[in-house]
DNA sequence: TAGATTGTTAATCGATTAACAATC
DNA sequence: TAGATTGTTAATCGATTAACAATC
């Protein structure tokens, strides 16, 4: 089975795909992929072989069909419908950020519990967490995006699971417990500088 | 030398190390922190190992000195200057991030192209861009979020990066070239949520 | 055909885990 | 002392890379 490197290489290969077919590219190589991506060409074949996606030996792949079928895997055959829970910064930000729009993924709505933020004309909605699970029952809403207090991560993934959300993607500083079955992916914006600080260090330190 | 997965960890157990100190625990066991983060006592003894850290035998480690030291690896012992590229959504909501004040990290400026997101008067302040260069040469800020867009991506990274930044965080959906002994760590949002599209279809397949 | 590229196997590399002697 | 936990070494596990036969 793949892990998550393995699957983080296929969107980017997917998205080095995207522009060669917008230059009109037929035909692509082990190799080119692997310089867009920055990997090896045995890399790109090997995550290909545990696909089951072949080419042609000599040809390549070609850019058309090797686009479908990294599209379907990574679930872009279909338009995603995604929740996001908490209307802080980054919460709005994820509300209203374009690029996502045009990759298949569409908000269906935010939801906090204030009621000053709630604007259920707006464009996505955002509504009070008592909608929450109604909403993601009804629309079958398999994704959501958390980005509460950390005091309220907990307590909250569990509402979204209860509802039906099937993968979290999680902004909070917090583990959390997740059944068996579901996802969580976490991006943790602190840690992320601290990371940054430690190997900028150490390359300092280095010389 | 420690990889990427170490120094998250190291995060981890600095995050549980925190909330031991605020309910006066004196001394922690590897095990507390492997369950608190996740991983195996071995993991944590291992990890530890790696930056010289030691404890007793016996009586584990003093909450207070562990932390210290965890502390002083990722930077927390002083102030870190941050700058961020690009008002737009994501842009906008980290500068205005609480998240980061109370754990040592500062923003000391924002900075767009669109005269109209301007705020010399902000808290923090948002700049043009003409001014990135000298206000990272002044206050030698070693740390940068970029926020742009994708066609802008590394046309800024490289200013950034000639102002004399070592980190970036990017947000950008692209490989950003950079020179030896800088260091780029990637956020891509559409990304994470096509791994946890795959990782959510393949769980439901698997049953 | 000759030459280039795939697909896959085997080799290598690195990270995690298990185990246990050292010792507080 | 007896018992529990560390620190470290060796074993395991998994992922990446190299190599090359198959073949278009």
């Amino acid at each position: 089975m793949a892990n998550r490197s393995c699957v983080i290489r296929l969107s980017r290969y997917k998205n080095a795909l995207n522009r060669l077919k917008a230059l009109n590219f037929v035909r692509v190589f082990s190799d080119n992929l692997a310089d867009a991506a920055g990997v090896t060409a045995a890399q790109v074949r090997k995550d290909f072989s545990l696909f089951g996606i072949t080419g042609n030996r000599r040809g390549g792949y070609k850019v058309d069909e090797l686009s479908d079928q990294l599209n379907k895997i990574l679930g872009k055959d279909q338009l995603q419908e995604v929740v996001v829970i908490g209307m802080g910064n980054i919460g709005r930000a994820l509300l209203h950020y374009g690029g996502l729009e045009k990759s298949g993924i569409k908000i269906v709505a935010g939801f906090d519990i204030d009621p000053a933020k709630f604007d259920r004309e707006g464009q996505p909605p955002v509504l009070p967490l008592e909608d929450l699970v109604s909403v993601v029952t009804e629309r079958q809403v398999a994704l959501g995006v958390l980005a509460v207090p950390e005091y309220a991560a907990q307590q909250v993934s569990e509402l979204m699971l209860s509802a039906g959300v099937r993968g979290i993607l999680n902004f909070a500083p917090i583990c959390l417990k997740a059944p068996e079955g579901c996802v969580v992916n976490n991006i943790n914006l602190e840690s992320e500088l601290e990371n940054l600080i430690y190997f900028v260090n150490a390359a300092n330190n280095e010389k």
